[in-house]
RNA sequence: GCGCCCGUAGCUCAGGCGGACAGAGCAGCUGCCUUCUAAGCAGCGGGCCGCAGGUUCGAAUCCUGCCGGGCGCGCCA
């Protein structure tokens, strides 16, 4: 890649992926450099080409690019990594803006730009779709979360799983991933038998005043049946009417009003969390379109099952599970698995990748999941599994008890009622899925610095209110050429703005890299460096009232830090105050 | 017993597909508001990365075995 006087185009004058792209640009120089080096005799012949990486230091120190390639070829070149490092350095094609090279530590060469290099950052970050990139490929991914059965209303840890699925989804989106969001209502079935058990014994209790009846054995504990009843209840007539209902008639009413009921619920409380789905899938939908017998039929068809005890099974064990599963009773019924295998295979004909987020409680059951999918023949690695681990509730310097056996529980009603949305939804974001956490409730209510999202929201606000009061000044928005990246008559030099620069440039990365790795948490992490970043250019750049030229760059700068807080937080489920 | 997840600073947590001295926030201590939001900034102190082996030029990161915690191991879902 040899220099050219080619006129750049203003794309790459302003480029998506900054870091990305120099990243690339640099691996390109280095890879000619080595391809020259052993042209030359300069390195001894290789059996193999390792791959190596250009890689930003941990320590910034070193410069602003490393790259361990001569680390890589030590093993193959039989040489010492430095010496390796030196060869390559030497046939190395030092352009623009590349300002110094360096070799380092064991091996490392490291790269100094010319501090103008990410000028065209500032444009860049402006553009609204900046930090959105096409790595996804436009794959067509299936996320399915929540999910909860409609036996009862949404918990805490429903409440993270919706947090963290959400913002894995826009994750996802802004990475350039075709997204679906469903949560899966297991409306059917055993469950909802169970369920409507505990609607019988309770609606003697409560409505017929009968205290000699108990909750059979296995039925659903919780008390909060009881509401749900007596609101069914009314809203089938009033006891009068209800009473006169046949029992079973009346059980399955109650039931399915009370399911219907506590799906709406979940949908309103979903909607106020500004968690969204694209589709609600019902199990009963399932069944009635006859896609569980037809998945069962192909599961016989496949072979792998077998009758014993008058049951069928799925021979599970073929394909990595620790023992078959029965998939169809005696009494022909199906097992709960049926119905979920031909949800996923469902969801396998309709996307490149099914996505589950699950709790933690059903992990055990992906694989015989995966068996019976592998079964179906299909490819098992277009699923994947996000196990959900539970969360902890902290008030007032404690443990909240919660027992799911007696079926005491904060449901997340009671949970939004006593945290603000944004506060619980960055609390969730922020964490890992798979590590038990804690929500430390009287934290989250903080409004003060010791609550890290307001860091991340005042950081915003400030920018907001610093460029209404240059819009009220005049100097708001820039006029074209007036200053900044465009004319480049200054150039941020100050090591607050260019490290505030660097923060903005890796945004792109941040948000590939959350997407690639299902792991929408780093971007709270980014937030927060970029927030940081941004409150010491504020303390150590003064912008208003600085020369034109100064002023308006800066706040062109700012403006690019806004839009990418703006955008990161967005991408958390977490607004973005104008003012705080 | 078997399987999965977790164990990093006083607390809450990042980092974990091997790389240059292990990070952040909070809490503690010291400074900084006549000027754009101090919900802020600068700095200090604080860690056997659960323990022990192994692989490697190099391990918090990979492998094995322990210890501790959570969850699962139904013809419940």
């Amino acid at each position: 890649m040899a220099p050219t006087d080619e006129p750049r185009a203003p794309e790459s004058a302003a480029p998506a992926r900054p870091i990305a792209e120099m990243q690339a640009r640099l691996a390109a120089l280095v890879e000619e450099a080595v391809a020259q080096a052993l042209a030359e005799g300069d390195l001894p012949p290789l059996e193999e080409r390792p791959e190596f990486r250009v890689e930003i230091p941990n320590d910034r120190s070193h410069g602003d690019f490393a790259t361990n390639a001569a680390l890589a070829l030590a093993r193959p070149a039989r040489q010492n990594p430095r010496a390796i490092a030196q060869a390559i350095v030497r046939w190395l094609k030092v352009e623009p803006p590349i300002a110094e090279v360096s070799v380092a530590g064991p091996g490392f060469i490291n790269f100094r730009l010319v501090p103008s290099w990410l000028n065209p950052v500032v444009t860049a970050a402006r553009r609204p779709d900046w930090g959105s990139s096409a790595v996804g490929g436009g794959r067509r991914i299936l996320v399915e979360f929540v999910s909860a059965n409609p036996t009862g209303p949404l918990n805490l840890v429903n409440a993270r799983s919706a947090a963290y699925g959400d913002a894995l989804c826009r994750v996802l989106a802004a990475a350039g991933y075709h997204v679906e969001r469903e949560y899966y209502v297991n409306d059917a079935g055993n469950q909802f038998q169970r369920f409507a058990d505990a609607v019988r014994v309770r609606y003697m209790q409560a409505v017929e005043g009968r205290a000699d009846v108990e909750l059979p054995e296995g039925a659903y504990p919780g008390e909060y049946i009881i509401g749900y009843v007596q609101a069914a209840v009314e809203a089938l007539g009033g006891r009068g009417a209800v009473a006169a209902l046949p029992e079973e008639e009346r059980v399955e009413r109650l039931a399915r009003w009370a399911v219907e009921r506590i799906i709406a619920e979940a949908q309103d409380v979903l909607a106020r969390y500004r968690v969204r789905f694209d589709r609600w899938m019902r199990e009963s939908e399932l069944r009635e379109r006859g896609v569980a017998d037809a998945v069962f039929r192909r599961l016989v068809a496949s072979g792998h099952t077998y009758v014993q005890d008058g049951a069928v099974w799925l021979r599970t064990t073929a394909f990595g599970d620790d023992k078959d599963r029965v998939l169809r009773r005696a009494d022909g019924t199906y097992t709960y698995i049926v119905p979920d295998i031909a949800y996923h295979a469902d969801k396998l004909e309709r996307c490149d990748i099914a996505l589950d987020i699950l709790g933690q409680d059903h992990h055990g059951y992906v694989p015989r999941l995966r068996a019976a999918l592998a079964a179906l023949g299909y490819d098992t690695s277009r699923l994947e599994v996000l196990i959900n681990q539970m969360v902890h509730l902290v008030r007032g310097g404690e443990r909240v008890r919660m027992s799911k056996r007696r079926g005491e529980f904060v449901t997340m009603e009671e949970f939004l009622g006593e945290v603000d949305i944004d506060a619980a939804r960055w609390f969730f974001a922020a964490r890992a899925l798979d590590s038990t956490m804690e929500f430390d409730l009287d934290l989250a209510n903080l409004r003060t610095n010791e609550n890290p999202v307001y860091y991340v929201q005042y950081a915003h606000a400030r920018i907001a209110s610093l460029l209404e009061r240059a819009a009220e000044a005049g100097a708001w928005p820039v006029e074209a050429g007036a200053g900044g990246a465009e004319a480049a008559p200054y150039g941020y030099e100050e090591p607050a703005e260019r490290a505030l620069l660097w923060e903005i440039a890796r945004f792109p990365e941040e948000v590939a890299q959350a997407a690639e790795l299902r792991a929408p948490h780093r971007l709270a992490v980014y937030a927060r460096e970029l927030a940081a970043a941004y409150h010491t250019f504020y303390t150590d750049c003064r912008v208003l009232g600085a020369e034109p030229p100064v002023q308006a760059a800066r706040l062109l700068l700012s403006d690019a830090t806004r839009h990418t807080l703006a955008r990161c937080l967005d991408l958390l489920g977490v607004s973005a105050p104008e003012r705080m």
